[in-house]
DNA sequence: GTCTATAGGAGGATAGAC
DNA sequence: GTCTATCCTCCTATAGAC
């Protein structure tokens, strides 16, 4: 009953997964049709059965990761239902996206690190989706702005693009043993949200009190 | 008298920079000696004379591309004198570094965005450089707590790290019509600074309302 | 579905003429 | 200081046997 009828043999999944972790870290042009099969124990020659052309892998890669991180974010905001506070919002979102790029699915890091290396042609159709993962930050960011949590002078979009680059930057020089990602997103949530307020008070928003929560992460990140 | 008696010839530097222009654009690996030695009317033969080999080009870039960066973001700071605000030294160290990264200059975004795709061997040696102007913007970030600038529950040197994502990464998404240089800074110091504060205000900091002058930057950026 | 063999091209690097 | 010519390696992709 579970067989699967379509192209999803486990041979396609494993070359793309071993090619993900392979341009997750040696980046796009740096990696070779041989060097994917050589690491699956197969001949160049026998990937061409399943893909077309490397631009057909890598377009697969960089699909899938972006759709990964995009459900997974939705998924964690939409779990804490309409009425939570921003801060648990940003918290959650900031958090999943993290743990998304730093985690063991190569898919999301790939995406991220290779994008900008790979032919437009390969690129181009993948805008679409990357702005809709935009405006959905834009649109959260915006909401949190008008509740109150997020400085009034900061603009939600721009906001959303150094967002990014913290949270992405991440691959960069996250290490493992030496970095705790819940930590990392305290101290980004830290950063987003407006300090203890001083002015008056907008609609909804509880007291600053809800800051305690993702308090004294200094000492550990 | 203004005669130069080293390596560096007009042809030295025009091979770097040309380098230094296509790598940023391109990356690391897609960037051949053909093309470099093409794009200014040469051969790769006669690169050879010039450089020993592509890494040894590219190492020369990095190394620059750092220097550059690093020279002209103190440059900035110091400029400003010993007791300049704290707010003045986020937004000068962030204008220059992302004006760095985003000007005419093709070495420090070469340096930014190949760092990660070149051979191990260029990277290592480069690697104490670059801890330096991570410990120099860790220090100020520590300064600017202590003196109340900043939240105190943010770790400076993660914050460090947050920071150097937000900067860096404006490479991936700035186009010169459609943002400013200096908005962007202007966003990215609200982030850094903790909001107007409620609490006890800690030593030398003056009143909130310094933060005014980097106001109403929303609409712009 | 995987293999071997190979075509066809592009890359870094060198030798030696000018 | 720059050129031409070339070596050798490695790449993507294909053809056809098993």
């Amino acid at each position: 009953m579970a067989r699967i009828h379509n192209d999803e043999t486990g041979t396609r999944e494993q070359i793309l997964s071993c090619a993900a972790r392979l341009f997750r870290t040696e980046g796009y042009a740096a990696v070779t049709l041989r060097g994917i099969a050589k690491a699956i124990g197969m001949t160049t020659g026998s990937l061409y059965y399943h893909f077309s052309s490397k631009e057909d892998i890598v377009r697969e890669i960089l699909d899938q990761g972006h759709k990964r991180v995009f459900s997974e974010v939705r998924g964690a905001i939409e779990a804490l239902g309409e009425n939570a506070p921003c801060e648990a919002i940003l918290k959650a979102g900031i958090q999943k996206h993290i743990e998304c790029l730093l985690g063991e699915d190569s898919f999301p890091s790939a995406n991220t690190r290779i994008f900008a290396h790979v032919p437009v042609e390969v690129r181009a159709p993948t805008l679409g989706e990357r702005h809709k993962y935009e405006l959905y930050w834009t649109d959260i960011l915006k909401s949190c702005q008008k509740r109150g949590a997020i400085h009034p002078d900061i603009n939600p979009h721009t906001l959303s693009l150094l967002l990014f680059g913290a949270m992405n930057w991440t691959l960069e020089w996250y290490k493992p043993g030496r970095h705790g990602i819940e930590s990392i997103a305290d101290n980004l949530v830290l950063l987003v949200l407006r300090g203890p307020k001083v002015g008056a008070r907008q609609d909804g928003e509880r007291t600053p009190s809800k800051v305690r929560s993702v308090r004294s992460v200094a000492a550990k990140a």
